[in-house]
DNA sequence: CTTGGCACTCGGGAACACAGAGTGCCAGAC
DNA sequence: GTCTGGCACTCTGTGTTCCCGAGTGCCAAG
């Protein structure tokens, strides 16, 4: 039922749609491709294809447009990610290189991101749970008050006040911290509750107290911040666009952490390049939206997911392109810190 | 020239404006305030008034419309800073004391000045500047690579990756933390470049060249990061506004810490509550905008600056006293921290 | 199955008229 | 001298009508 020359004339209405943003006619269609028939051939196929849902008409009497069905045939079957031009390559390279610690990985990543596809670019920071712990560290701030850090293999650091039962010496703190450090070096974060549960019984009694309270903190900080941290930039590329739903759903969904998260994330595979269409979208707001996302990490071991949200009438091979690429160098920019 | 019942008249030609978002005329503005004259001498002040520049028309035979002189007239003459409702302080008090770091105190405060003014809310974090160095801390991260943490008494952390020039065993790193912290702990982050400029010299030969490559990454952490911190949030409320000038303008400006720093922070007195109308502000693009700020910080020692920015036509007396007040809370809370 | 022809539909822009709000000005009242 | 009511005038915005053109669906012939 849908040959392949109805499966052309479905890539030239994206393609012409996606570029000139108005609805395609079959005569424009059969002047700008050669596909060798009439435009009256190119109506009858038209009118299957959108029979069939894969395009709609927004009036009578106007071209065709690709609905999100249409988008989604196009990017599985009808187009190939496209590969950056080295230049691209070599701005995103010496742009990434810079970075001096994993927050400013993170922002350039996120800017980089938003200036190369001319969207709004979104950035996961690198999950706790595949990381694994490089340092804890123990600060007196006061008689009652001390700081409690979690630096871990990726970088990151993790920062709690903690409010102490009794008044504590510094000794008996320093010898916390080297317990702690001793039994959670290297140690994953996942484990680190198994690790510390029975560490109490193997403390003197008298120092108890004080490991309850920061071991207490400590597994806190360890879920609380389940819900990752996300940064997103690039939200003036929005302007321009013109959504069939407000603008005001889109930056409201941009600033929930959460909304982000269940965009980027909801996916069995963390690594796969991912492109999420229209209504295929579980938010209202974002109907008319599309994400590409793709995970990223050194090797087996995938730390978290970015992309980039856009309007559902976006160029797919160009912005998969750029989030695949953009993906792999952060990926070996973090493999070599 | 400018009497008492001109300005009554510009002051209920604000107030109408600000609400209606309509031009206001001569008849309504008799109408809906008790201004004790006819329609025909309001429009004998509107004359003199616009003659004057405080008002203007968008076309001939419309209402009038303030400029920014009429508003700065307003703001500085005719207003008085509305406080908050104590339904509203106990939400703003009950919604920070939650937070746990200062990232944390950080974000709360931002969202919860976008919710209170619904417009954008700009804060920026606490700076280096008047702050002093709680503790120094250095972690080895491998053979020849460990990342120096920088705790600040306002809970700042600043964190470098140092690549050494040898590998270096535990014990120097041990010393050197040592001596850091005893020579640092205290000091203003202004006196710590005089305070290690003859470090060095003060160690065995051996460890000099340790301590001369850490104290350049920890001098240039101090120097690098002078430009600031800074978050913003409330896109979302911009979609609603409708600007003279472009929403894109307007995004773009909000991405750009520097201009959202200059915004903020071009004032001597760094406590002042500080409104910037329209022109006033120095960057084409955010020429429709105003910008309400203030500072916050314990007592005399001023941190930061923490504001909003919103179209011109906004409520200046609400919207004032929702900045002041919410810098006074997060005064509150990081003296008390 | 494809193609050219043809009648039909509908959106969008141009031309036009009109009501309503608001102004400026003037002459008279207080 | 200042305020007020009246009046003519000037716009903008809106609604109406009309028409062009792009695009379609259908049909009969190749």
């Amino acid at each position: 039922m849908v040959d392949d020359r109805k499966l052309a004339v479905l890539r030239a209405i994206v393609e012409d749609y996606v570029s000139t943003n108005e609805p395609v006619g079959s005569k424009a269609l059969a002047d700008r491709h050669s596909l060798g028939v009439s435009p009256a051939t190119i109506r009858n196929d038209m009118a299957v294809l959108e029979e069939q849902g894969y395009i709609a008409q927004p009036h009578t009497s106007a071209g065709r447009v690709p609905t999100d069905k249409g988008y989604r045939l196009f990017v599985d079957r009808l187009s190939q990610v496209k590969p950056l031009s080295s230049a691209e390559r070599k701005a995103i390279e010496s742009f990434l290189a810079g970075a001096v610690d994993i927050d400013d990985v993170v922002m350039r990543t996120v800017r980089l991101l938003a200036q190369l596809t001319r969207q709004v670019a979104v950035v996961q920071y690198p999950t706790l749970t595949n990381s694994t712990v490089r340092h804890v560290e123990l600060v007196p701030l006061s008689e009652r008050r001390l700081m409690f850090v979690l630096i871990t293999n990726t970088g990151r650091v993790e920062q709690r006040v903690v409010e102490l039962p009794d008044v504590v010496d510094e000794q008996r703190v320093a010898h916390l911290r080297a317990v702690l450090n001793t039994s959670l070096d290297g140690c994953g974060l996942t484990g680190v509750p198994d690790k510390v549960a029975d560490l109490p019984e193997r403390l003197p009694a008298e120092d108890r107290p004080l490991a309850a309270t920061i071991l207490s903190v400590l597994l806190e900080s360890l879920v609380d911040r389940h819900d990752e941290k996300i940064v997103f930039a690039g939200a003036a590329n929005l302007a321009g666009a013109d959504f069939t739903v407000g603008l005001r759903d889109v930056l409201e969904a941009l600033e929930e952490q959460v909304v982000l998260m269940r965009l980027l994330g909801e996916t069995s595979d963390l690594s796969a390049l991912t492109v999420r269409i229209g209504s295929e979208n579980p938010y209202t707001g974002l109907q008319g939206t599309s994400i590409v996302a793709a995970g990223y990490g050194s090797g087996d071991k995938q730390l978290a997911r970015l992309g980039v949200l856009g309007p559902t009438r976006m160029d797919y091979p160009v912005t998969m392109g750029a989030v695949r690429a953009v993906a792999r160098y952060v990926s070996q920019i973090l493999a070599a810190s």
